[in-house]
DNA sequence: TCAGGATCTGACCGATCGGTCAGGCATGCT
DNA sequence: AGCATGCCTGACCGATCGGTCAGATCCTGA
C-alpha cells in the first residue's frame, strides 16, 4: 500500500468534506471516507477522535466567522442591521459555500450537537437583524427563505465563481428583504 | 374482504410522518416507527412493504400535484410561466408543509430513489418557469434561493395558519424574482 | 545500531439497521 | 365445528455502523 506522510490528516479532512457535501453527514461513512483517501477506517479514527471531531473541524473556521458577524450585528440597529446581516452573510456563505454544502439540511439534528451548541441562538439573532428588529411576521418569514435560500443556492452553484455569486446574492437579499417602513436610511427606527 | 381494519396503517403513516419531519428519513428508524405507533417493527412491514414504501405513500399526493403544476406550466412563458409558477409553488408548499418538512434537506439523496425519479426534472423545469425561461445566472439563483427558502419556511413555520404563511410567501416571491416585464435589452444596470 | 515515537493496519466489538419468517390469535364464512 | 384469512408478534438474519485494540511498519535522532 502507499505509504504516505502526515498529509494524511489534510486528505482524510479534504476527502470528508467532499463526502458529506455529497451523501451528507449521517449518510457518509468512516469506511466511505477511508476508502476515499486510500487508507484503512482505523487510520481516519488515528487522526480524529471520532466522526464529530471530523465535522467540527470541518466547521471551525465558518463558524468563527459567523460568530463574528454576531458581534458585529450586535452594534447595529434597523435598516444598518438589515444591510449589514444580508451582506455579511452572503460573504460568509460564498465563502464557505462548501462546509455549507455538508450540511444539507442536516442542520436541526447536526446543531444538538455540542460542537454548534451556540449557532442556534446566531441564526436567531441573525435572523432578527434582517427584519431590522422588527416582529412582523412576513419580514421574519423572508428572512427566513433568504438564510436558507442562500445556503442552499451556495451548495448548489459550487461551481460559479465567487465574483458571480456574490453579487447576484446581494441583489437577491436586497429584493427578497422587506423595506423597512420608511426606505430612506437616515430616520433612526423605533424599537420595540 | 374489506373487513373492519384497525387503523393502524393511518396510525403508523401518522406516526412515520411525525418522525421522519423530526430526525428526517434516514435518522428515523423503522423501530422508531413502531415504538410511536406501539406495535412491532414487523407491524410496520407488514402494512407497507419496506421504508421506501412508506416514504412513497407519504409523498404521494404533493407529488401528484407537482406533476400537475408541471403540465399548466409547461403551457404558460414569460412572465405568465413566471407568475404561475411562484404562485402555483407557493399554494402547494403551505398545502403540504408537513410533507415538505419530512424531505428536510435529504433531497439529494432522496431524490435518487425510484420514487422521486421524475421530481429532479421536474423542479428544474419548475426553477426555469420562475426565470421566465430566461437563462440568465441571476434569474436561476434567484429562483433557486426561492425554492429553497420557501421550503425551509414551511418547514420551520408549520403552525402559522395557511392564510398568514400564503400571502407573506407570494409577496416575498414577488419581491424575490427578478421582475422581466421591461424586456431586458441590453445590459443590466450596474448598482453600487 | 537501535530505541522510541508517529503512523497505520486488520481483526474485532457491541449496537443498530432494514428486512424475513413461522406461527399465534382473533374473527367471519360455510 | 372446521377452516381460511387478516393482523400482528418475537425471534432471527446479514449488513453496516462507529469505535477499540494489539501489533506491524516507518522515520528520526542519539
Amino acid at each position: 500500500m502507499a505509504r504516505v506522510t502526515p498529509q494524511t490528516h489534510g486528505d482524510i479532512l479534504a476527502a470528508a468534506a467532499r463526502r458529506f457535501a455529497v451523501t451528507g453527514y449521517k449518510g457518509t461513512s468512516l469506511q466511505d471516507i477511508a476508502r476515499e483517501v486510500g487508507c484503512s477506517k482505523a487510520a481516519v479514527l488515528y487522526h480524529f477522535a471520532n466522526k464529530e471531531a471530523l465535522l467540527a473541524e470541518l466547521m471551525a473556521k465558518p463558524l468563527d466567522v459567523l460568530r463574528q458577524l454576531d458581534e458585529q450585528l450586535a452594534t447595529l440597529d434597523g435598516a444598518d442591521a438589515q444591510r449589514a446581516g444580508a451582506e455579511g452573510f452572503v460573504d460568509l456563505a460564498v465563502r464557505f459555500r462548501r462546509e455549507i454544502a455538508l450540511l444539507r439540511g442536516e442542520f436541526p439534528e447536526l446543531l444538538a450537537q455540542p460542537a454548534f451548541a451556540h449557532v442556534q441562538r446566531i441564526s436567531e439573532r441573525l435572523i432578527d437583524a434582517l427584519t431590522g428588529h422588527t416582529d412582523r411576521l412576513e419580514a421574519r418569514i423572508a428572512a427566513l427563505v433568504l438564510l436558507a435560500g442562500i445556503s442552499e443556492a451556495c451548495a448548489e452553484f459550487v461551481d460559479v465563481p465567487d465574483d458571480e455569486l456574490r453579487p447576484a446574492l446581494l441583489a437577491i437579499a436586497r429584493r427578497t428583504l422587506a423595506p423597512l417602513d420608511p426606505p430612506p436610511p437616515l430616520d433612526p427606527p423605533v424599537n420595540d
